[in-house]
DNA sequence: GGGTTTTCGTTCGTATATTGAAACTTGTTC
DNA sequence: GAACAAGTTTCAATATACGAACGAAAACCC
């Protein structure tokens, strides 16, 4: 199986270009289109006019936007994923319980994936929401699914992640956070303090389903000065452990 | 422009595939898939490998299903937008203010996609997310977002829709669902009562851009014993259309 | 259980669609 | 108005699609 003729390269350009869009460029021209995904500027136009065709971009002559029909892609993945809507109730009620905001995420490549989400006041400066990323490296639930990993699957990670550092108290030695990933492995838990964001602590337990093998991680965050890291763990982690607990069962 | 050769038809159909995945089939064999598609097993088949070679697509050697890495192209979509980043904040202190679910969404052809949401105690069955999908026409959101249309898109949306009814209460005659959107129109929101779920109602509202183009809807879902219709718009509209006029503000 | 029928995944060869580089057009900058 | 950049078109080289055919596995039937 897999020959060579069994792989579609437009196929693979054009959902290259539909990766192309992004916060930071929701609308792109056919040569930054081009540039971005290394294709000539005849084929980034022979995709985006095919997608404006099937109603996935819409264009003003100029630029390429996407449209709400590109949510049937992978929103629809997510809305058809069971876990969230599983995992969202128990959310709710732990983030209602314990007053702060709490996360699940999932592992992809060197980034984390928010699958579901309960907020309380934000105390990031970015909007998180089902969908949005961050890196794997650098923060608690990151750091829990690459524990999942084997060794050699997180080493790749790592060695394939940017380690700029976010802020001062980021890890950025790959040893240093390969040694980090191996003590979180050993205690079952993650703590992170401002490694994402000055101000912001977070604390992560993986959530395994009935056969024990991790799916997802949890989290809750929440301003430093509410609590010392050390203090983070006591007060919040046997919440934690409940709920990953309670969803072992279930799943 | 868009000429014939301009349009890459393995493209389309490798999206076609992608969005045959669901909640009520995350996993598809190679004949299901041409099945659903109408494309031959050959060419399904194909798709379906380019979607694995690239990482959108597990394979067990039988059956395919989608990896985290598809949730890259809507929900990066999703994230992308502005809108839910905006809305997001307003949606919280509104939920917390009545005590009631409430959520934004957009159009998409004959279904309305949530983009932002913020939960109360569950009063659905099915539950709600970010990147669900609900039929139009039944919905209060549906409604507003149709009222915004030209009389003849709207007629074109209704026309193209599945019009069974989901509950006794649903309105399933095109012509009474025009004088329903005609209504909402002209008072300027709508009011749902168990059209789409036994024992829920529903109240709704456009929400504009500064130039007063409608860019989505936002509403209020509740169980039917809190409140007649009557009383539900009497009760809630003032807040909801405070939040309009603050968000038209903004946006 | 053995033979039959169906269904599925895969392969093959040719007809067709797509690619990519270069040529051409248009609009912008200096 | 020359120099440049972006969009578009062209066409031969190449990749892909489709229907048909094959083998294997599963489902069915006596």
């Amino acid at each position: 199986m897999a020959n060579k003729t069994d792989i579609i390269g437009s196929l693979a350009k054009g959902l290259q270009v539909l990766e192309c869009f992004g916060s930071d460029r929701p609308r792109l021209s056919i040569a930054e289109v081009a540039a971005l995904t290394g294709q000539d500027r005849a084929s980034a136009r022979r995709c985006l006019l095919t997608l404006h065709h099937i109603g996935y971009a819409a264009y003003d002559g100029k630029y390429f936007s996407l449209t709400p029909r590109v949510l049937r892609l992978g929103m629809g993945a997510l809305a058809a994923l069971p876990l969230p809507q599983i995992v969202q109730p128990w959310l709710d009620q732990l983030s209602d319980q314990i007053g702060q905001s709490c996360s699940v995420s999932m592992l992809d490549d060197t980034e984390i994936v928010y699958l579901a989400r309960a907020a309380q006041r934000r105390v990031m400066s970015i909007g998180l929401m089902p969908g949005s990323r961050l890196p794997a490296h650098c923060t608690s639930m990151g750091r829990v699914l690459l524990a999942a990993l084997p060794e050699q699957q997180a080493q790749a990670v790592i060695d394939a992640s940017d380690l700029t550092p976010r802020t001062v108290h980021a890890l950025h030695d790959p040893a240093d956070i390969m040694a980090e990933i191996a003590r979180v492995r050993a205690q079952g838990f993650a703590v992170i303090d401002q490694e994402v964001e000055l101000g912001l602590r977070s604390l992560a337990v993986p959530i395994m389903d009935a056969k024990g093998r991790v799916v997802a991680a949890l989290n809750i965050g929440m301003a430093s000065l509410h609590a010392t890291p050390t203090a983070l763990r006591d007060t919040y982690l046997p919440a934690l452990l409940k709920v990953q607990e309670g969803l072992q069962r279930v799943l």
